[in-house]
DNA sequence: GCCAACGTTGGC
DNA sequence: GCCAACGTTGGC
């Protein structure tokens, strides 16, 4: 089983959002190396961090479980998406998603910035200079030390 | 709002 | 295939 780091601005999709929908796509990555990863690596089963990014105090705010395998994402055939892409098709999808269910929040966030002070998380894909990935792989070692902060 | 860092595009 | 220009991300 693999772990996740999925970003999401809350203003957009929070993780207070998941919790009502229970089950929704992870729709809108427009990244390749994030689609790679969406496509390949991640099975149902999977477990992932919700990260709360782009707003006043960046944190993660939760865990979900990722409930599907890849599927083509529908929002880039729609004219009407903000993700809409003309390049993807039904016959040729170029981006995807995976579902994902809401499990718990964290007893409270962990911010970025409490993650950037501990050494134990140093190679972090989050933490790491410049990375924009909205979404990435943690180490099982760095889930555990992760939640052992909570 | 600023801007560093990175990804993507497109001319050549 | 190179690389400059441009767009986007996301913390601050």
């Amino acid at each position: 089983m693999n772990h996740w780091l999925m970003k999401s601005e809350p203003d957009t999709f929070s993780i207070e959002d998941l919790d009502r929908v229970g089950i929704e796509p992870w729709n809108g990555v427009r990244n390749y190396q994030a689609r790679n990863m969406i496509r390949d690596q991640m099975h149902s089963g999977d477990l992932a961090f919700f990260y709360h990014s782009s707003c006043a105090i960046p944190a993660i705010a939760g865990i979900m479980e990722i409930t599907s395998e890849a599927y083509p994402d529908s929002t880039a055939f729609d004219f009407s998406s903000p993700y809409y892409d003309p390049q993807s098709t039904a016959q040729n999808p170029r981006w995807y998603v995976v579902d994902v269910r809401f499990l718990r929040r964290l007893n409270r966030p962990i911010t970025l910035q409490e993650l950037k002070s501990h050494p134990a998380l140093l190679d972090l894909p989050l933490l790491r200079r410049g990375n924009r990935l909205s979404v990435m792989p943690v180490k099982a070692q760095q889930w555990k030390y992760i939640l052992s902060l909570e």
